[in-house]
RNA sequence: GGGCCGCUAGCUCAAUUGGCAGAGCAACGGGCUUUUAACCCGGAGGUCGAGGGUUCGAUCCCCUCGCGGCCCA
């Protein structure tokens, strides 16, 4: 090369077209390792500073930082398991390799094989004999030490968020092991993991404006789901007494901070069980994955610490208006009562809104900001629950609890309503609202109400955001650090101009 | 949807109340055989988010747009 290239990238092109000149492979095929970086430390990591080992092995792993000096150079390699240092004196691979290694960059992916050592500082290392590039990087990672941190750049480019910030790692790391803790301990309890359809003819099981699609071979419009309800319980009819799914739903909504379009739902029915055996569960899960996750129950999010051990306290939702609105509200007061108990509070309503509605908005407006938790809010206006059981107590309210943690929403969960006939009319209901304009009430699933009227038998249901536990675990506080590939507007492109601007001469 | 803020070198950030655009890291050249963000010396590197306007002159002022952040609905 006699030309300099001036731009990094087509630096580095420039030295595959070397490499492969010479006869090196930038991208060969694959290499056996004998250890990761956490195997050699477990291993190794008690030796004495200074101590030379005949041990050889062969790890592999990306360079990260490179520091060169003279005949000596020292690289951190890091592989999925943790970074371990690499030793490459000039002495010992002979004046070629050693330039050939001062060669790589940072960034790069390298094998290398030696004997184990601890430098005098007492850095674990490998004193290498011989290496292997195993893919060349052509873009130069972010800044050693400031790492990445413009947030369009994190998420648009995830992949480069991850091995610049030991963050994003933790967070994911904490993901994967909730989600883990999950499975396990639902399977343990009995219960069984199935796939339900993502498309659907039609929207149910919550309220929310949902996708919509089309299939061209039925030649019909179809949608995505926004939420996996109505097909488990169809399971529990079926004779499965314990199932769940963690499954991607898909609301309509605006992007930002609290939300994503796509998310990540754990949903479980369990036959026989009631709402008070859900809230036992879910203070049972919720524990176990903070406690896998990150060692402890006790989480922290921006400034407030909680504790999520059990067991969690459990209001009723009319108690808590009370307490801190100062209006005694049942949903079977007269509207117009409940429209000046709004009033009152200071809490906007619309005309329109029924008794339950009304109940509902005074809680959210008034309750919910203010509630730290973790706290089960119980016993629902019915009509704000079309898929939940009347309460054994009062026919106005239904059996049913959210969690509430650091004033959002975790979890929601009810007695679920299993008579056909109660369903259908509930179902209708939704129907009107529908009619009424209302993009988030859905109608009537014949289908659903069919496979009640086989029986489904009593039982007891619970939805977890799993997007937001892993926010609460994580202690972060918007959903695009706990989703891999958060959901962005496209990227800017260079011809989309401003076109006709005003023209003011 | 509304308000405010941001967008400058590959990355992290400065500066210019309108007059040749700066640092650290990375990269490049040189030195260095126990470093840890290695260090020392040297020379480079820019469509100042995009488009338009005002001006002798715009990265800076004005307008439109894009993307993002925060707050509000």
């Amino acid at each position: 090369m006699s030309e300099e290239p001036q731009d990094e990238r087509s630096r580095r092109i420039a030295k595959v077209d070397a490499l492969r000149a010479g006869g090196t492979d930038p991208y060969p095929v694959r290499f056996d390792r004998t250890h990761t970086a956490a195997e050699a430390h477990e291993r190794w990591g008690s030796i004495e500073a200074g101590a030379e080992t005949s041990d050889e092995v062969r790890i592999a792993g990306r360079l990260l930082l490179l520091r060169r000096q003279g005949k000596l150079t020292f690289a951190t390699l890091r592989d999925g398991s943790g970074d371990i240092q690499l030793f490459v004196s000039r002495d010992a691979v002979g004046e070629d390799a050693h330039a050939a290694f001062d060669d790589l960059d940072r960034g790069d992916w390298v094998g290398a094989t030696g004997t184990v050592m601890k430098t005098r500082k007492g850095e674990l290392s490998v004193r290498v004999d011989g290496f292997t590039l195993l893919s060349k990087a052509l873009r130069p990672l972010p800044e050693k030490w400031h790492g990445l941190s413009d947030v369009d750049t994190r998420f648009r480019q995830r992949y480069v968020d991850l091995i610049a910030n030991d963050d994003a790692r933790r967070v994911f790391e904490i993901r994967f092991a909730v989600i883990a803790t999950i499975r396990r301990m639902l399977t343990e309890r009995g219960f069984v993991e199935v796939e339900t359809p993502v498309l659907h003819a039609q929207a149910g099981g919550a309220a929310a404006k949902p996708f919509e699609t089309f299939h061209n071979a039925l030649d019909m419009p179809l949608v995505l789901r926004i939420a996996l309800e109505l097909h488990l319980k169809r399971l529990l009819v079926g004779g499965l007494e314990r199932v769940f799914e963690i499954g991607r739903v898909f609301r309509n909504e605006g992007l930002g901070t609290r939300y994503n379009p796509e998310f990540t739902m754990l949903e479980l029915y369990q036959a026989f069980a009631d709402y008070t055996d859900m809230m036992t569960l879910t203070e049972e899960l919720v524990a176990e994955c903070a406690r896998v996750a990150i060692g402890t129950t006790t989480v922290e999010v921006d400034g407030t610490t909680i504790d999520l051990a059990p067991p969690w306290p459990r209001r009723p939702m009319l108690e808590l208006i009370k307490e801190h609105a100062g209006v005694d509200v049942h949903p079977s007061q007269p509207v117009e009562d409940l429209e000046r108990a709004c009033d009152d509070a200071n809490v906007p309503h619309e005309p329109g809104w029924g008794p339950g509605k009304l109940v509902l908005e005074l809680y959210e407006k008034t309750v919910e900001p203010n509630l730290v938790g973790p706290v089960f809010v119980t016993d629902y206006p019915r009509e704000v629950s079309p898929l939940a059981r009347v309460h054994r107590d009062d026919d106005a309210l239904v059996e049913r609890f959210e969690v509430v943690a650091l004033r959002r929403e975790l979890a929601n969960a009810f007695s679920e309503l299993n008579d056909p006939i109660d369903q259908l009319e509930r179902f209708e209901a939704q129907d009107k609202l529908a009619a009424f304009g209302d993009e988030e009430a859905h109608g009537v699933d014949e289908d659903y109400v069919r496979a009640l009227e086989y029986g489904l038998p009593p039982c007891g249901g619970l939805g977890i955001g799993v997007d937001r536990l892993v926010m609460l675990i994580a202690g972060v506080t918007t959903i695009r650090e706990v989703i891999l590939f958060p959901h962005l507007r496209p990227e800017a492109g260079h011809d989309e101009g401003a076109g006709g601007a005003e023209t003011t001469a």
